[in-house]
DNA sequence: CCTGGCACTCTGTCCCGCCGAGTGCCAGCG
DNA sequence: CGCTGGCACTCGGCGGGACAGAGTGCCAGG
């Protein structure tokens, strides 16, 4: 166990690295804190931090920085969230309440977060899986040919075009709509399969197929659809990332476009609550050298999808988590609101 | 005017330039193409060619690199589009052709070109203005809210919701829904305000404000996408910019985030054929050392969106453009056969 | 357990000199 | 008149050496 004191020094280093960039020594320590004893004393602590793994030196006789397991503890233990502040808040609400359908507040959100945070953000549209159906529309194109539109609570809108076995009236295609409607609207998505299953047994022979065909597609898409869309802004503060700039770059512009990483990235942070995963901890090689601060935000009380930012290790840790904290906080209730 | 052998020269310089990354001299010029004339008379043209400001020295005594102008002269008059492969034709092809929806298909062609090129891509999804509607719905949501489907030939679904000054029975929303269509399925979007300037006289008198209000938001919609939605891809080819790189790197992120800067960028290209931008030629500062190259790609012989790449000045301009009409071309077809 | 002192180790930087690539110019040649 | 070889000159890049500064580890004393 690490002694109050070596606690601060080690928050004392991870601020001051975070500040300049650079390795710190101790005699810098003892003159930018006031610890209230000498370098040498502080020396022997970052010896002791060192032997634990909770700094590092690039080289001897250089200062010290702090390892993914440093950053982790003080995160952990020794920063909290840093509230934003009131005009900040008026600022995040007033930016967001200009928006003016489910695209707007996700792209507004993703500039936001960037601007906020002056890092990569990223903000997953949210999930179907967890929202309900508003309404199902189903027009007829020809035919045999069905257009099946699925509206979510959240104001998306999914189509499908459907290819019927048989032609199909319009009086049945109505009688359809009406019943289908009846059953899942309102309903959650993951418990339309259960809802629909007996739909077909209410129609004609000759219409049952097609009724099947319909509602496998609608299926489908809901299915499909958790292949979940994402946005991600500000990688022009990828250029504040650091010196030896390519080498870093690449594999972050690489993993940023692909957007299945990131799903996952997302996907394996905890589902409540702040996650902050550091450096290595992050299973995809090309950000091992990045920390990911994300959260779940939604509507009502429960997350429908994530949102977060993704910064070299060396980031300010509390004002990140509390800028991030707090735009999920609004996004959450303007979706709410509409 | 500039002799034939000049021109030799400033291709031979752009091509070398291009290929090294490296200023090029006289010496090595004779070397690696063989003009049938020593160095020193490729000197003499050079000093010419410098006169006339196609190339400049980075200081004195070093080799030439081309200037705007040079690349500008090379582009219109040195070299020509190299055509893509028959193997590559054939991958771009299959590549595209797996593609199942609109979204997708802007997705691949954006993959496509970034890696074809390995620069920045950019594709523009179809403008509405251009194209035709399909099929518009009118969902009840409440006794004075409709929601308002938008289904176009491109496959690509807008909905907004109207609030109307009073509540709409179900029957006259049945009504207008089959007016509506009857006189716009079909047609383009263009033409969309003409046809229903008169919907509302055939309407109670009591509904013709809620009808004026439906039509207001279909038209808004039409005009509103026109803030036209593009996809980028293969930024990560921007560590293969220069050496002084953040600098130069920045303002281009920064550009490629502003999706205001490349509408316009696409926008101001020429209509018909293929348009290269080669550095100040470029509106916007922040891409002066960059060049675009952007073609229109439609689903008929007309354009309906634009797509190109954006790379630094010194890029192998022939086989950029290859790929791109390449791309463009069989994007086109895909969309034609959808 | 903390402190001041001391010797040691590195890195970053500046300066210098050299090398090589490239140039411009000129006189000569076909 | 245009091409060529020769020549003197310029300048950036690179390697070596010296130096300063920051930081460390260790030790003896309070």
């Amino acid at each position: 166990m690490l002694s109050e004191r070596r606690l601060q020094v080690l928050r004392a280093i991870v601020q001051d690295y975070v500040g300049t960039e650079e390795p710190v020594g101790s005699k810098a320590l003892t003159e930018r804190h006031n610890l209230g004893v000498s370098p040498a004393t502080v020396r022997n602590d970052m010896a002791a931090l060192e032997d634990e793994g909770y700094i590092a030196q690039p080289h001897t006789s250089a200062g010290r920085i702090p390892t993914d397991k440093g950053y982790r503890l003080f995160v952990d233990k020794l920063a909290g969230v840093k509230p934003m502040s009131a005009p900040e808040r008026r600022a995040i609400q007033n930016f967001l309440d200009g928006a003016v359908d489910l695209d707007d507040v996700v792209a507004r959100t993703v500039r936001l977060l960037a601007q906020l945070t002056r890092q990569v953000a990223v903000v997953q549209y949210p999930s179907l899986t967890r929202s309900t159906v508003r309404h199902v529309e189903l027009l007829s194109l020809a035919p045999a040919r069905v257009m099946l539109v699925l509206i979510t609570d959240t104001g998306r809108v999914e189509q499908r075009m459907v290819d019927c076995p048989a032609p199909f009236g319009e009086a049945s295609l109505a009688d359809l709509r009406a019943r289908l409607n009846s059953r899942v609207a309102g309903r959650r998505f993951t418990d339309v399969p259960r809802l629909v299953e007996d739909l077909p047994e209410g129609f004609d022979v000759e219409d049952r197929g097609t009724v099947a065909t319909v509602l496998s597609t609608l299926l489908e898409t809901l299915v499909e659809e958790n292949e979940e869309r994402l946005m991600i802004g500000g990688t022009a503060n990828l250029t504040r990332f650091g010196h030896d700039f390519p080498l870093t770059i690449r594999p972050v512009l690489e993993a940023l476009e692909e957007q299945v990483v990131l799903l996952k990235l997302l996907g394996e942070a905890g589902d409540s609550g702040m996650t902050v995963r550091i450096g290595h901890e992050n299973a995809y090689e090309g950000l091992n050298s990045t920390s990911v601060v994300s959260v779940g935000y939604g509507s009502g009380g429960e997350a429908v999808a994530k949102l977060g930012v993704v910064g070299p290790t060396r980031m300010d840790y509390p004002g990140t988590m509390g800028a991030v904290r707090a735009v999920a906080r609004y996004v959450g209730q303007i979706l709410a609101e509409s």
